[in-house]
DNA sequence: CCGGATCCGGGTTGATACTG
DNA sequence: CAGTATCAACCCGGATCCGG
């Protein structure tokens, strides 16, 4: 449990700098969010999640979702029924962090084909990819 | 440049998923946002960002300007003096980018403990570090 | 003062196989 | 169904040296 393997969050030690750093930090994971948003609408299955965010791996999964239990984000129920039936839901922290997701998609929406010309301009300018001759 | 150590972000090939990640893709690095905030005041120096960030290299400070000027977030602007000055500003999406940051903070703040909490109970419950005894 | 280039370690992710 | 364990690969980030 200390040759890096053990979560998946990003946190290290720069914690210290500023708040923003720290949510950031928090949901920086490839998955975090992801999660987040698949399961804001309830509670939903492990194998839910799993078919839902294609692309994930069993192991992301589980890792991330320990994460998200461990900072209060999300909550994990067992029911011990004959096949196993675990349940994550968000907790009303969760579900505040979701809401203020959803301004930073906004931006992303109104500004993602800015940002994807200035990438372009700029990768034209600088990456001689495709000259004109 | 081809054994990876071109780049500062993560945005590598998952941004098509949902546009809270391309977001939180572009300002996951490590010093991205500092630098958002650093010099959301107005133009500033490449200087006076590596001295006012502290911790941060001349190699990801010179990274991650880069990255945001690629994306259109920071201008660069050369003053051939005798000794060079080069200055970053933020554009306008860039400061509304860090207005909509500020709201994460606020959540960040106001559930700091909260998390703190229940990351060390959650310790507390799964990591046998200390226990009564 | 500003920045590029290379070397190199460490953390995070992915594939796969095994278990209750 | 829900997870865990191991192995390997990849990318990020830091240190340092060199150039304008």
């Amino acid at each position: 449990m200390s040759q890096g393997n053990t979560g998946v969050t990003v946190q290290a030690v720069n914690a210290h700098a500023c708040p923003v750093r720290e949510v950031l930090d928090r949901v920086a994971g490839k998955w975090s969010v992801q999660i987040l948003v698949a399961a804001a609408h309830g509670p939903i299955r492990f194998t839910e999640l799993e078919r839902g965010i294609e692309g994930i791996s069993r192991r992301m999964l589980t890792l991330t979702l320990r994460n998200l239990e461990r900072d209060g984000l999300v909550t994990r129920t067992v029911h011990p029924t004959v096949p196993p039936k675990v349940e994550y839901e968000l907790t009303p922290v969760a579900h505040e962090l979701h809401d203020t997701l959803q301004r930073l998609t906004d931006w992303a929406e109104r500004n993602r084909v800015y940002v994807a010309e200035a990438r372009a301009a700029y990768d034209a300018e600088h990456r001689p990819e495709s000259l004109d001759a």
